[in-house]
DNA sequence: ACTTTACGTAAAGTGTACTTTACATTTACG
DNA sequence: CGTAAATGTAAAGTACACTTTACGTAAAGT
């Protein structure tokens, strides 16, 4: 699964710090995100994409389906 | 956070079963999710959303966001 | 050079999504 | 009734989302 979270901070004139911030989550988990480390949770996917104002389904790339 | 899996389940007329097996996951999972017990990962979610031809948003409802 | 800002990442711990196994309850049908 | 299909749910285990702490690196400012 990919995203698109990197792209969207920067569009958004955020740091990881910032993001975090606003979605009450650590610095880290951004950064894990960012670099494909793991999948969000359900509602950390709805608040970034809350955040971004759009979609999960904007912020998330299902395509492949992989596994 | 709740969800429309039943309502949506019925609609297609799938036992949990069925629905368990498009998704490759447990009957129990089904049941869990339905009940509220917790939350799906993002994938499994994106899977549900697929069967019901609908968005994510459509299937679960955000709202009060919770915690 | 020194510091600050932004980011990468590793280790150890906690909580929870999901599994398998198993048994109980409900519903409908012969 | 008896039985089968559909569902609820509990216990124990595994995998992973997310945390805190911590340290490293690279860029930019002063």
């Amino acid at each position: 699964m990919q995203n698109r979270i990197r792209d969207l901070r920067t569009i958004f004139d955020l740091t990881q710090d910032e993001l975090a911030e606003k979605l009450e989550v650590s610095r880290q988990t951004i950064s894990s995100l960012e670099k494909g480390r793991y999948n969000p949770s359900i509602m950390l996917a709805y608040k970034i994409a809350k955040v971004f104002q759009c979609r999960i389904e904007d912020v998330f790339i299902f395509e492949g389906e992989e596994k």
